[in-house]
DNA sequence: GAGTGGTCTAGACCACTAT
DNA sequence: TAGTGGTCTAGACCACTCT
């Protein structure tokens, strides 16, 4: 590569117009997850910068997490492999002791009106068509988690062509191959409630049992809202730990 | 001052050294929450140390949310202001919409054999003597929050020299004042259970609705256990929020 | 051995804050 | 105006990884 202008307001610090325009190149899909970014070296020679200020750049965005390094190797934009998070906060132990991803059962999927409250989290139209889907969540047999789950139809209309049984345990794979959706990082607003009926027999307990609800905006890189989620998951295996400062 | 000796194993980077030495400062009280750090001038000529290398030591300690630096004031120890932050779950608002710190009320203050369970976490004597509180959070006088407060009765004896009623909204100050005790962090852990008749008295719902509870561990700068504390308060008024990526 | 990131130096210049 | 932190340069040397 040869010598190049860094695009941005002159007024920015060089380092953060840098970091910038690689955030913007895995945003616009130059530089997918895995993929390696140049070095530091090929960075600093390109923009003509020198290499303390690249180096700033790319600590920023490991910062960010959205970048990793490794010494002798180079550096990788991270894979957001999230999907265990939620699952984080419940105690998930297979029988056999080895922690395991939970099995997921579709049980409804189909295209609905999307209510208004969702509308205004997927940023589409009140009332357009999206695809609406039940899903269970269980280990060994023992469903853990019971989930509602929306999509803008635009995106992911691809993802109605695949038969329900064959959708695997995680779906954002899923979403990325037939849709070309990645999801990057997602918000979660964490409360609880007495399970309703349907929810007590999904999860088979006792109607009124304190369940954990747990809301999530999943969004892309661009921080555009791709899925809403909220799942339902028994208060008594669930336990979420946090430092503060 | 003169120059000096980075002490710590040499084969740590030297950042990581100076490092270890300002956090010693702050966790064995020469440096205290407020105080102005020595300015990255004066620690590049005390060490002899190129200005870079201070810097990076400082970034990290920022990092750690231990100092905060302000552009042309100087670099300071962060107060560690968290008391809000288990009520930053809750929607606290004051019937006047302003947010405010909740009322604290002791309703009971003895000294007991401690439970096992909460020894270990205070890492004292199992069976030792300990201090136990029970105190209520109010805002516009709903109950809001129902807690349960153990201290290691050789740190805070002297907090019983203070009578319950002078003891104000915050108890981390007066942990300070009166005993020497500084609180910089905790542990919380996140749990619903269905309201026990007792929870259930104290925050004026039913027996049986569902609860948030909270575990949190309050620990000195280098790590000791302060304070154990268990604090329930009503669901429907919790919702907590996180970004995951 | 070639290439990568990690540490460290020794400055210059600028922007902000206090007095 | 003096002192502070924020940005940036232009290197050197080291430790690690890959082949």
């Amino acid at each position: 590569m040869t010598a190049q202008e860094l695009s941005g307001d002159q007024r920015l610090p060089i380092y953060q117009r840098l970091a910038d325009v690689l955030r913007r190149d895995v945003t616009e899909g130059r530089l997918r997850p895995g993929d390696r970014v140049p070095s530091d070296n090929e960075l600093s020679q390109t923009y003509q910068l020198a290499p303390g200020t690249v180096r700033k750049a790319l600590d920023l965005l490991v910062s960010e997490e959205l970048f990793e390094r490794f010494h002798g190797r180079g550096t990788f934009v991270r894979r957001p492999s999230f999907d265990s998070s939620l699952f984080r906060f419940f105690r998930f132990r297979s029988s056999d002791g080895t922690s395991a991803v939970p099995e997921g059962r579709i049980l409804r999927r189909v295209t609905e009106n999307v209510p208004s409250y969702i509308a205004r989290q997927l940023k589409i139209e009140e009332g357009a068509s999206a695809i609406s889907m039940s899903r269970l969540r269980l280990i060994d047999d023992v469903p853990i988690i019971a989930e509602e789950i929306w999509l803008p139809l635009d995106r992911f209309e691809a993802f109605l062509d695949i038969p329900t049984g064959e959708v695997g345990n995680l779906l954002y794979p899923v979403y990325d191959e037939a849709c070309g959706q990645l999801i990057a990082k997602a918000e979660e607003t964490l409360t609880a409630e007495a399970a309703s009926e349907q929810t007590a027999r999904l999860l088979r307990i006792e109607t009124g049992t304190p369940v954990m609800m747990i809301d999530r905006l999943a969004k892309g890189y661009d921080g555009t809202p791709m899925e809403w989620r909220r799942s339902r998951g028994r208060a008594d295996l669930f336990h979420y730990h946090t430092e503060i400062r």
